[in-house]
DNA sequence: AGTGCGACCCGAACGC
DNA sequence: TGCGTTCGGGTCGCAC
């Protein structure tokens, strides 16, 4: 599942391959990904040039000079460059095809993902922007405003994490991983954090999304007409999707349960 | 306002 | 083997 360093990646990889490419057409075959009006985004595309691809959290932004086209891609979404002629597959919901005939192809098995299009001066009033909080790798991520942020509420530090609006980009895996790295236990409620834990999360989550960052850099060379999500950060995990196994610490075994909904993963031991 | 939960999806894992 | 059922996961929107 795509996190801001998964996004990053794909953002990177894209601009080396779309960038100065000029739209003519655009196929929507499932128009439940687009948050705009249907008519609008097929009339308005065409002619538009990929100027540069921005990010703000997990959203993609792609600018197209005059319009942005955010892109959200949730859970599975992947984007393909394609050459126009090759067969379309079964979960490629949205294909742009530019002049040189290769296409842009937006992929999502699980079709959660979304797009917008909006005018470049609605930026910063469009919702999903707006509300997006700070990055991990921002020098705003303080630790007084985490704090200001967190100690007043009832929910635990997991659910608190995964709030978009505070910290922009971290997913489920890295709320498990940073809280891992700063020793505090994912059903410590927001009230109980204390100005200490937060200078910890800042740190961590700084470190842990640098880091996912450099690897998913390392992986874009095995990328060819395929943009995934596969990073290689995968082997840096040291609670996610490790249940029973022993902690890196302490050889405890590593306990899941579920906080507000979601999988957690943490050391009982190293996480009191 | 803050909080909780169902809905959105469908492939994979599971149960019989 | 093959079928039906359950689960997961980011975010939104509705209910309280």
């Amino acid at each position: 599942m795509p996190e801001i360093a998964e996004v990053e990646t794909v953002r990177n990889t894209l601009k080396n391959m779309i960038l100065g490419k000029v739209i003519k057409s655009v196929k929507v075959i499932y128009p439940k990904i687009l948050d705009s009006n249907l008519e609008e985004f097929k009339s308005i595309l065409p002619g538009k040039k990929f100027i540069d691809i921005k990010r703000n959290g997990k959203w993609l932004i792609f600018d197209l000079g005059d319009y942005y086209l955010l892109s959200h891609l949730r859970m599975e979404g992947k984007y393909f460059v394609k050459n126009h002629n090759e067969p379309i597959n079964k979960h490629e919901h949205i294909i742009i095809t530019f002049i040189d005939d290769t296409d842009l192809r937006y992929h999502d098995t699980r079709k959660f993902g979304r797009m917008k299009l909006i005018k470049k001066e609605e930026l910063d009033s469009t919702p999903e922007i707006k509300k997006q909080g700070i990055e991990p790798i921002s020098d705003k991520l303080t630790k007084e405003y985490l704090y200001s942020k967190i100690h007043k509420s009832n929910l635990p530090i997991k659910t608190i994490l995964l709030d978009q609006t505070i910290i922009a980009g971290l997913g489920n895996i890295y709320a498990d991983e940073v809280l891992f790295a700063s020793h505090i236990n994912p059903l410590k409620k927001g009230s109980d954090i204390t100005l200490s834990d937060c200078e910890n999360i800042k740190n961590t989550s700084r470190e842990i999304i640098t880091k996912a960052i450099d690897c998913g850099g390392t992986t874009i060379k095995s990328y060819t007409s395929s943009l995934g999500v596969t990073g290689r950060f995968q082997q840096f995990l040291a609670v996610h999707k490790r249940e029973k196994e022993p902690c890196l610490i302490c050889k405890t075994p590593i306990v899941r349960i579920k906080v507000g909904g979601r999988s957690t993963y943490f050391c009982p031991k190293c996480q009191k």
